[in-house]
DNA sequence: ATCAATGCAAACTATTTGCAGCCCA
DNA sequence: TGGGCTGCAAATAGTTTGCATTGAT
């Protein structure tokens, strides 16, 4: 958390309660979280604060972007939490971590390819899990 | 389009105007469009009827949806136009389809790896085009 | 003729903006 | 102390719902 601060500084922001409130509250789910989770879950924290506070954390790239259905979600990236992709299950709402070298490098050759720079990358698989495969 | 007619007709949905005028709308673009956009390309569909129609033919596999950083994007989905992914460049805009072979392998590789079977993926990269990586 | 689909109105939810006061650096 | 940050209020924008009417099969 020490290079939380240290980020903070470089990008000339301060560290305040409210942003420590919602880095802590996705630190502490399981899954990515929905804005309105997350409105529910910093119940002291004003709405306008946590928008304000998603869009400066993922500008800094402490927040990630997840998209899920029409919906989008809300987790940490890659310093905070291990880099990593989900499997969406559209049965039962399971949201299954996957980590994938292959698909890392995959990327890494697609820019090249390219001549592009990537500074982001979106990777996520919807549909049934193993339990819900009937 | 005869299959967009057969697809309707297995769903038991209709072939009506406003359905075909928003399919013909996404397929003038030359890329994915937000909401807005296609409610102001479609001046004589409601709203209402854009959002349900939109919802409708995702559904059914016609349309597909784009995670655009914040916002979501709607374009055509596969046998109405070839699969492909984006490289969207955050500084000019640009939107470059690519198409990965490797990736398509390797979505599949994962699904048998976690018992998961993958009905829809997600993948788009950020960054910066060629002429804008300064 | 039947029943899904549409348009309209209105409710509801989500997001943004302006500004006064607060608080970190 | 100064300027960024927050909370509040209010404006906007985005999305959903109910229902009478229209239109495709």
């Amino acid at each position: 958390m020490d290079y939380y601060k240290r980020l903070l500084q470089q990008h000339h922001l301060r560290d305040t309660t409210p942003r420590r409130t919602v880095v802590a509250a996705l630190l502490t789910a399981d899954r990515p979280l929905f804005i309105r989770e997350l409105i529910t879950a910093c119940p002291r924290i004003d709405r306008t604060t946590i928008y304000r506070t998603l869009e400066t954390l993922a500008d800094i790239g402490v927040v990630h972007v997840v998209p899920f259905g029409w919906k989008q979600r809300y987790e940490l990236a890659a310093p905070f939490r291990a880099h990593h992709h989900h499997l969406q299950c559209e049965r039962c709402g399971a949201v299954i971590d996957i980590v994938s070298p292959e698909l890392e490098q995959l990327i890494s050759a697609l820019a090249e390819q390219h001549q592009f720079t990537v500074t982001e990358h979106v990777f996520e698989l919807r549909g049934r899990c193993e339990n819900c495969c009937d």
